[in-house]
DNA sequence: CAGATTATTATGTATGCACATAAATATATT
DNA sequence: AATATATTTATGTGCATACATAATAATCTG
C-alpha cells in the first residue's frame, strides 16, 4: 500500500472524520501530532493545521498546546442558527411579507427593561410594538425598546413602513449581544394581536444588543404557534 | 501619522470591525482587496485573508472570488448554540444531576416516526423514555427512538443508569443531523412526569441524527417551564 | 449582434520556513 | 519535600511565494 495523498485541507479533514467515525481514533483519545500527520498524508503541516483547526472550531476535536489534539469525548453539538431579518425569513419561505406598526412611543421603561439595558431609570426609551405578517396572517409580534441615546436617528424614524427589526440592522451596528430562546404562555393582549387563544404556547426570542458598553436595543419576538427554529448539525 | 502596524490577524480583524462600526465601510459596500489591505496594514496577504475569512464565516462580510469583499448588507446574526449532554448542562449550572428511566421497549413505531427516520414501517425500533432531574426536580423528559439496525449495541444496554442521551454520543457517532426548537403545549402524560400543569408551554428540542444515509436516532426533549436556551452574538 | 472564447482579477489554498506561546515535564534550589 | 526555574514539545501564527479557481470583463467570431 503506497501512501494515499491528501493534498488539500478538505480531504485531510474528510480522512480525519472517517477515522473518527470508524473509531480508529476513539472519543477522548489523543491523535498523532500535526507534523506526523503531515508526513503521513504527504502534505504540509499548515494544511493539516487548517483541517484540524476547523474541526476543533466545530467542536469535534479538543486541541491544546503541548498537550496535543484529542477527539472530543462529549462532542458538544454546535448548532449555528441564522437569525435573519423577519422579512427575509418570511420571503425565504415563499410567503408574502406584511408589516404593521402597533404603537410607537417615547416612555420611561419598567425597571426590568432599564435594568437589563443598564440605562438610568429616569431615561425615556423608544418603545415600538409591531406585527409581522406572512401571507396576511400574523407571524410574529415584536416588542422593542431602543436606546435613543445611542441611536438618535431612531427619533426621526416613524417605523410606519419599515420595521425596527430591519431598520436597526441598517443604521445601528452592534458589537455584541445576547440571545435567548424560550417557550412562553402568551398574555392576553399578545394573544389578541396574534389571533391565538390566550395561554397558547408560543416561541419567544429575546435579544439584547450592545455597542461597546452601551445597550442599543432590547427586543422580544413572539411567534405564532407552530413556529420552528431549525438548523442542521 | 505614520502607518500603524497590524501585525497579527486579530488586530487586523479588530481594525476591520472598527471601520465597519464607524461606518467608514458601509453595509453593502465593497472594501479594498486583500493585497491593498495587506500593504496598508503592513502585513502579509495571508494575514489579511485569515482575518477576513473569519469575519465572513461569522456572516459580517460577503466574499466572492473576483467580485471582491463587501460588508454584509443584512448581516445574518449567526448564533452558535452549544447543545451539550443534559448531565453536563445541569452540572454546569451547579445543580445536582439525576436520571430516571421511565420505559424501554422494542416496538414498531408510529408512521410519523418511521417516516422521519426512513425505516421500513414493519421494523421495530428501541423506544426509550426517561426523565432528567436537576437538584431532584424534573428538568426534562426525553422521548427517543433508536435505530437498532444501525446501533445494535443499544440492544444490550438497559439505560437504567446512563441516559440514552449520553450513551449514544459515546457509542453512536453521526455524520449529520437536523435540530429544531419550538414551543409546545405539553400533553397530559408529559405534564404529569414533569410535574407541571397540563397545557403548560414548554420548550421542545427535536433532533434527528444520521450516519451517512441511515438514521441513528430521533429524540424529543421537553423542558420544564422557565427553561431558556441562550447564547451570545 | 448574439454567442462563444479568452484574458483578467480577487479570493482560495498549498508550501516551507521561522518564530511565538502555552503547557507539561524535568531539573535545580531552598 | 516544596517551590522555583529551565527545558521540551505541540499547537498557533506570520510571511513570501506559487498556483488554483471562480467570476467578471474584454475580445473574437459567425
Amino acid at each position: 500500500m503506497n501512501a494515499p495523498s491528501f493534498r488539500n485541507w478538505k480531504s485531510v479533514q474528510d480522512e480525519v472524520l472517517r477515522r473518527i467515525h470508524a473509531r480508529e481514533w476513539k472519543p477522548g483519545e489523543l491523535i498523532p501530532n500535526e507534523a506526523d500527520l503531515a508526513e503521513e498524508f504527504g502534505c504540509a503541516r499548515s494544511t493539516v493545521n487548517r483541517a484540524l483547526r476547523s474541526l476543533a472550531e466545530s467542536g469535534l476535536l479538543d486541541r491544546r498546546r503541548k498537550a496535543g489534539t484529542r477527539v472530543a469525548a462529549q462532542p458538544v453539538a454546535k448548532a449555528t442558527l441564522d437569525i435573519a431579518v423577519i422579512r427575509h425569513e418570511v420571503e425565504g419561505r415563499g410567503s408574502k411579507y406584511g408589516y404593521q406598526l402597533l404603537t410607537r412611543e417615547l416612555t420611561v421603561p419598567p425597571a426590568r427593561v432599564c435594568g437589563a439595558m443598564q440605562t438610568p431609570a429616569s431615561d425615556a426609551l423608544l418603545h415600538v410594538r409591531a406585527l409581522h405578517l406572512a401571507d396576511d396572517a400574523p407571524y410574529a409580534v415584536e416588542d422593542r425598546w431602543i436606546n435613543i441615546g445611542v441611536v438618535p436617528q431612531a427619533h426621526d424614524e416613524d417605523f410606519a413602513t419599515i420595521s425596527a427589526n430591519e431598520w436597526l440592522l441598517k443604521y445601528a451596528p452592534y458589537t455584541h449581544g445576547e440571545i435567548a430562546f424560550s417557550a412562553v404562555q402568551v398574555a392576553e393582549d399578545d394573544a389578541d394581536i396574534l389571533g391565538v387563544a390566550p395561554q397558547s404556547a408560543v416561541f419567544a426570542i429575546d435579544r439584547l444588543t450592545w455597542d461597546k458598553d452601551a445597550s442599543v436595543t432590547k427586543v422580544r419576538l413572539l411567534f405564532t404557534p407552530g413556529y420552528q427554529l431549525r438548523t442542521s448539525l
